[in-house]
DNA sequence: CACGAGTAACTTGTGCACAAGTTACTTTGG
DNA sequence: CCAAAGTAACTTGTGCACAAGTTACTCGTG
């Protein structure tokens, strides 16, 4: 490893992390698109929905904090589930700079619709749980120590 | 595991693998951002001039394959290049269907700059060696797995 | 109360990603 | 040779991501 061709310090594109981590994310978001095509939600859009199923709703802010996505992507995001009947956003009567997201009935609904998913992508990604959890950890501690070396976000 | 609340089947958006994926590849893009800023790169545009150092040259369609990006992204992404003064583009001789995108160079130079790029991301992952390597393979490996499960891509 | 700091949300502009449709060139089979 | 199939690249349109700037509201201090 130590004293390698300078010309080979950063190996191939195939063997930067960085890469491998960018084409998966990819790949996995293309293996729920279709799946989520049939709903009408983008990837994004449904994991709003999942933190709402989960919390029946929420500010924009603790939202943004939650999927860590700004308001930049979230407000045109949120205004495209309220426009498909999925969610609702008004100020919240206590503090009137905050926006409370929550569901309709339809966007409840609609989580029936995605029971079998969760299962289909397990499936796709044909690997064994203990692994699967395995990488998630790796990937949290990851996302942690990126993100506190960084900019200290 | 067997027998969860039905309402904590998908669990939280916490423990799922996809969204730490997810959230993971947007940190580390984040991490390169300040350090490829100072060169005025962003990440896509990076991973091109990467596989040029390697390669020297080669034509839209093979670098499409080897990023998995498809013309929409890498063409409109190939012109700032061009434009920057990075990149060189023009149609083979030998097959007026390809455009060969070659290295100008400043595109050759600007390598020299980015030396010191994968030892900062490298320790701002802060991970041991053994398990990005382990990480990387479970990557690749899920990658492989949802793309030829998925659409038979 | 007033005012300055802080905060939540929105807006604008740039650059990916990707689907779907188009154009130009090459190859194949009659 | 020529038509049909195939291929490489480009274009258009939609939806993220994110930086930077703006607006409106809240809170703390004098």
């Amino acid at each position: 490893m130590v004293g390698m061709d300078p010309d080979e310090a950063v190996s191939t594109i195939d063997d930067m992390v960085c890469f491998a981590l960018y084409a998966a994310s990819r790949a996995v978001t293309s293996a729920y698109r279709p799946l989520l095509q049939a709903l009408n939600l983008t990837y994004p859009q449904y994991l709003v929905m999942v933190v709402l199923w989960q919390r029946g709703s929420i500010t924009v802010k603790d939202l943004g904090d939650h999927l860590q996505l700004d308001y930049g992507t979230l407000t045109p995001l949120l205004k495209r589930l309220e426009a498909a009947g999925l969610v609702t956003r008004r100020r919240r009567a206590d503090d009137e700079r905050s926006v409370e997201v929550g569901l309709t009935d339809e966007g409840r609904e609609l989580r029936e619709s995605t029971r079998h998913i969760p299962i289909a992508i397990g499936d796709a990604m044909g690997m064994p749980e203990a692994e699967l959890s395995r990488l998630r950890d790796s990937l949290r501690r990851l996302t942690n120590n990126v993100s506190t070396h960084g900019s200290g976000a």
